[in-house]
DNA sequence: GGGGATTTGTCCGTATGTATT
DNA sequence: TAATACATACGGACAAATCCC
């Protein structure tokens, strides 16, 4: 009960981002129950991202606004309980994206315009770099979703991109040099389809992209089909893992 | 720590729905922690619906295999804190259906057609009773995404699905009196367009569905735009919290 | 229907690790 | 370097709920 009367008020805005939690003294007092089970409401908050607790002088639970990121992780254990391949979960981004792309064609705004060069130019500038490159290539597929005016759909996209990227071994995969010369073809696509979209061509823009998602899965697919790679399942648990096993020294 | 551990066997299926946890004392005892400290972790687990803990003899902690409900609280709750309008759940419902129609009628399989048309079958049988009506409505489109091949889509459709009905007022507005003869519409609706896609007719099955769903935004357009209800927001936090304001007693 | 056994819920007191001042 | 403020953890005790006989 403790957890939900703090979580609404989180999630309602009347605590905000970093807002500091008074001491658990205090909050003992205030709710009227011993420390055991505030403390339990903390852990309940802190587990769901809600809190970060830190323990020292002057700190204490922090509030923190629940982000794509933790989201993502419960929609992630979700689908990996429920055994679904990952090129499953990209195929859900095709379907996302191809009506953004679809809708972005057909009446896109300046400033979204704007943005949208921008990230094609960003992308052009950190050709070098191969880490920064690929995070530019996944950051233009959020703002088509992003300028797609469905911000429903946009966290949905932004929820299973989060899961992809925790699962990360598909990102993995992209760094390894037979998808080298694949993944910098991907920029020009990035950068015809901004041309089309601000063409208005909007059956061209949609063709080119789903062509790009095709190519995309099918490159993922192809180095996937290694021994024992084979319909790879949604795996957002064992990276976790790795730091758990660590502090437990197990 | 204990908390991930414990979790990592429910999702992995080493810990199957049902099974029952030993007790306190035990797992006290299995995990080298004092009580408050195991209890912080059960209290994490039961929050995010992994466990299901009763008090009194021969019970105690029981594995709950996730499920949609509790997965939809979660993304809910995002949605509440992006101040996202219903409206736009039901346009991103929209967005995710018309490709699974499509799908759909390119190639359905005779098990699917079978599952199909028991679904109109059902609704017709419901037709008398108001409430059965509505949630057999609910089931047909769900059963369209879950024939459509994509298990992420699918689930991701769910989770929406259940947001708006957590969030309860729209399913609540469809019963209301102006609501009915529309809704009563929509059977005749899913009848014809399993007929359309039987025959393989994709572009006529995906316009009507297309049509349906722009209705059923429109009827709750209409429905909403009493004084007050404009622009409502996702909220599945005020339900939860009736039940703590009583136990509470505030 | 009642009593005993089992199990979680709650609380208190105390000691310890850790960050800030 | 010392003092302070904070969370972390432990052990023991009793209350409350549920089940079985």
């Amino acid at each position: 009960l403790i957890a939900e009367r703090l979580r609404s008020q989180i999630i309602r805005g009347e605590l905000e981002d970093g807002d500091l939690l008074p001491n658990e003294a205090t909050l003992v007092e205030r709710f009227g129950v011993s420390r055991p089970t505030l403390r339990e409401a903390l852990r309940i908050l802190e587990s769901e991202r809600f809190l970060k607790i830190t323990r020292g002088s002057r700190v204490g639970a922090q509030v923190a606004t629940p982000s794509e990121h933790s989201a993502a992780r419960y929609v992630g254990r979700y689908l990996q309980f429920k055994r679904v391949p990952v090129i499953d979960v990209h195929e859900a981004l095709t379907a996302i994206e191809i009506p953004a792309v679809r809708e972005l064609a057909s009446n896109w705004k300046p400033d979204g315009m704007r943005r949208l060069e921008a990230a094609v130019l960003a992308e052009k500038n950190v050709d070098a770099d191969w880490t920064a490159a690929i995070a530019a290539g996944i950051d233009f597929h959020r703002l088509i979703l992003e300028l797609a005016e469905n911000r429903t759909l946009a966290i949905m996209h932004a929820l299973l991109d989060g899961v992809i990227i925790a699962s990360g071994r598909d990102i993995g995969r992209m760094f390894q040099p037979q998808a080298q010369t694949s993944v910098r073809r991907f920029r020009v696509v990035h950068e015809d389809v901004v041309r089309l979209i601000r063409a208005h061509e909007v059956e061209e823009a949609v063709d080119l992209w789903r062509r790009h998602l095709r190519a995309k899965v099918r490159l993922l697919e192809n180095i996937q089909s290694m021994p024992g790679h084979d319909h790879a399942l949604v795996d957002v648990l064992s990276r976790e893992e790795i730091g758990t096993a660590d502090r437990l020294s197990i």
